[in-house]
DNA sequence: GCGACAG
DNA sequence: ATCTTGTCGC
């Protein structure tokens, strides 16, 4: 799936083969199942970075559904890799584990920024980040990686499907989270199905277009960015 | 060959 | 993701 790569330098070839490679290895540990049991907590992750080379990511830990905030860590290093495409997960994934570790109050199920098997080959890194925990997640992203699909209608809560036109997968649902506002893309994680990822979303909308883990963790995300410089 | 690409 | 002021629209 030759990706063409907007400006910047050419990612080396032999490193996107062995990141593919490693994916699809990590891809055989995905288990795609209903969540266990209806979520106390619920986590929020997203990073940021102060400089070009340094990531920050934090996590946010809510209790559900009430959405009261339990919980804020977070941790920052080096960044491993170059944004490449369908390869955000290597770039990101190692710094954000390294913060969930700090995390007293674990959390049922991480609603992850970015895809989960929304993804070319079904990883991205909702997909990942469950994987490499062993947690559920799922993925809220803000935009399309793959797939298509229609304009949902106008209003909260409507939503169309994501679908591979290849396979006819359905990848995702493309969910208005706001009146008039761009939808989200919502899709399946590790250990939680897309039906459950759906209704987590709704179930943290407090009348902005991202829900609260994500939209905290984002917040934060900034503010420690400033701390940090 | 052209196009399309999370954060 | 990040760099950034004013400006359009509900």
């Amino acid at each position: 799936m030759a990706y063409f790569r907007p400006p910047g330098p050419a990612p080396d070839p032999a490193l996107v083969r062995s990141l593919t490679q490693q994916q699809h290895e990590l891809h055989q540990r995905l288990r795609a199942e209903p969540l266990a049991q209806p979520p106390r907590l619920i986590a929020g992750c997203d990073s940021s970075f102060p400089t070009p080379d340094t990531i920050l990511s934090v996590f946010v830990v809510l209790q559900y559904p009430s959405l009261e905030l339990m919980e804020k860590v977070y941790s920052y290093g080096p960044v491993p890799l170059p944004y490449i495409p369908g390869l955000l997960s290597f770039r990101e994934a190692p710094n954000v584990v390294q913060a969930f570790a700090k995390l007293v109050n674990k959390p049922d199920v991480i609603m992850v920024d970015g895809h989960g098997v929304a993804h070319p080959r079904r990883m991205g890194i909702a997909a990942h980040l469950g994987v490499l925990l062993d947690m559920p997640t799922f993925g809220v992203a803000k935009n399309k990686l793959t797939g298509t699909f229609a304009e949902p209608g106008p209003t909260r809560g409507d939503h169309s499907p994501l679908t591979d036109t290849r396979t006819g997968e359905l990848l995702g649902q493309v969910l208005r989270s706001k009146d008039r506002v761009l939808p989200l893309f919502i899709s399946a994680g590790h250990r939680c199905d897309l039906p459950t990822a759906t209704a987590l979303t709704l179930g943290c909308l407090r009348g902005y277009k991202l829900p609260e883990p994500t939209r905290l963790a984002d917040h934060w995300a900034e503010e420690f960015k400033q701390e940090v410089r």
